[in-house]
DNA sequence: CATGAATGAGGCTTCATTCAT
DNA sequence: GATGAATGAAGCCTCATTCAT
């Protein structure tokens, strides 16, 4: 049931997974406990379920941002819009699937951490065509990338949509600071 | 007792603050857990006093670190180096003064925003600085540092001793990444 | 439905009653919880069938293998070879009308208990005419009953078809300790 | 604690052990269920124990009582009497060793199968002996000391203490029918 | 200071059973 | 007949915390 996917989001982000309570989860949408059980394997899966399913999605919705243009400023630049609009339309899930990493079983650690690593390695790969067009100069591609990503991601911890700046705003004031970051010295 | 405060940290590190049980530490410490009540108030009081002491400290070093010097772009690039260093010799704590926060009373997690925000302020200020002498140009400062806090920050989550990049390198990347972030326009 | 109870005998014996769900139950038969519910009354009622049939079976049975015959001692043999045949071959049903005895209503229990009665009874009347016959030798015929009884059904237990023993050979051992233990020491 | 051993051998006697609740156990000793797990490791700990130690007394007054004589008809009375008198002493854990198998978890189950096997060999032992002195004359002495064993452990299902017969009277009759079933023809 | 037992609440989960569809 | 969702009770077990010793 998607309440349930919605209602679990809110609690896990609110408390905290183990925090949560599948009481509450169920009150929240007027189902006892036990009937929780008609809709979900257990607590871990419902967990692992809502973070892998958003990794998907980010994948999926990934690939469309970055499937036009060739430019590397330009698709850096794609993709800093795309990944802050995104997350912040979806900070609920993620803000979990960071937190919550510890508390999905080893196995489905793995499967969440291999698909972040996909989404890594296309930011990453943006950053090494413009270093070998010469428009971006960085001592290691995968580090700035986990730098650019830390920053971008960051912003789902403050901002509000409701408050000083709007996303327009912050995505300028953010793909700025990011090519600048990036870009290679002026040839004289 | 230092050895619960390791313990604790190393606990709620691995399983979270919830998932950690006071009996679970109370063994690592080779106690019982009635017995841990000769040192600690509750569980919610040891998180605190984890949580804040390490606020406490980190704020101390920061002002040791931007007290020398004055010119803006050295004074970032000095944050960069103690940010790192002092966040990489601290990434238990780091890690928990934020996935935690939440599992702090309101109250408690008040006394915690509060410390965060002066820290925030000082970087905010160093960026104001170099804007106002003009070597700097951003859109917003507060902003800025919001951005480049969780870059640095974000270095906890993957940074390893004994990886491919060792400290120094890891600070040049970054300072650089900063500091070309930052930078005004070259005055023609 | 014959499915339900080949199913129940097989899971009640793995399990238990207490241990075996109707959830299960009804899988094992293609059927969902619910559906089970057009075709037994409840877990209960389901239990008391299958043990109440086997005695209505067994005791039928007994009557057709004790009808023939009128040497004590050859009712007696035949008696062994017919419980011996008849308990390997219904060793589930066996099993729980002992174990799962506790698990009946009182009402169920003391409808199965006086039809084991019935039962203990006919072994009993043999003994006692053996007696009577100046064949057997026993201080009581009904605790002598009770002792082949418990010896026979035991072989349930252990008795593997495929095993180092066919059920002829098992017969024939058990067949000649009963009618030597119950003889009749030789007239002088 | 010795009160949880008796509670929980009543219990699990009268109910079984999955029927039988902690909840139930706790009750009875006078504790809230949660405190009793100062005293067992858990349910099924509790039940491996009860039997597992049950089983290591048996075998340890096995020896004792067929520690003298040599004769094999004496010692099989002997044996038949110390049979008896343990198992009309500890009903409840006889039958419980028996029936509660099933519900130990595999590994336990062995260890406590292990030790009933030990059980076996020493009367089919005794049996033997008795073939090669010519006293005793048995198709296979295993499958003998299976339907002895069966027919004298029978006894804890319906021994009354209060009953028509004491326990001397039931160890006299089982004693002749023992030694009969097993005795070698009369030498011409 | 430490222990070990106790409390009372609450955790996740399963169950037999019912019932609208 | 069958389904799937729901109930309400209960299952085992763990927890933070207290306290007599």
């Amino acid at each position: 049931m998607a309440a349930i996917r919605e209602a679990g989001l809110a609690l896990i982000h609110a408390h905290g997974y183990e925090a949560m309570s599948l009481r509450e989860l169920a009150r929240e949408v007027g189902l006892t406990a036990g009937a929780l059980y008609n809709h979900i394997d257990n607590k871990q899966t419902l967990l692992f379920d809502l973070i892998d399913e958003h990794m998907d999605q980010v994948l999926a919705h990934l690939e469309e941002a970055l499937a036009a243009g060739a430019d590397p400023r330009a698709r850096m630049a794609d993709f800093v819009r795309f990944h802050l609009l995104y997350h912040i339309d979806h900070r609920l899930e993620v803000f979990i699937g960071h937190s919550e990493l510890r508390s999905l079983t080893p196995e489905n650690r793995d499967v969440v951490l291999a698909k972040r690593r996909l989404y890594e390695d296309r930011v990453t790969a943006v950053i090494e065509d413009g270093v070998r067009a010469g428009l971006f100069a960085v001592a290691d591609a995968r580090v700035a990338a986990y730098g650019i990503l830390a920053m971008l991601t960051g912003v789902c911890t403050w901002f509000d949509p409701r408050g000083r700046l709007d996303a327009d705003a912050v995505i300028r004031i953010y793909t700025e600071m990011v090519l600048k970051g990036l870009a290679a010295p002026p040839r004289p």
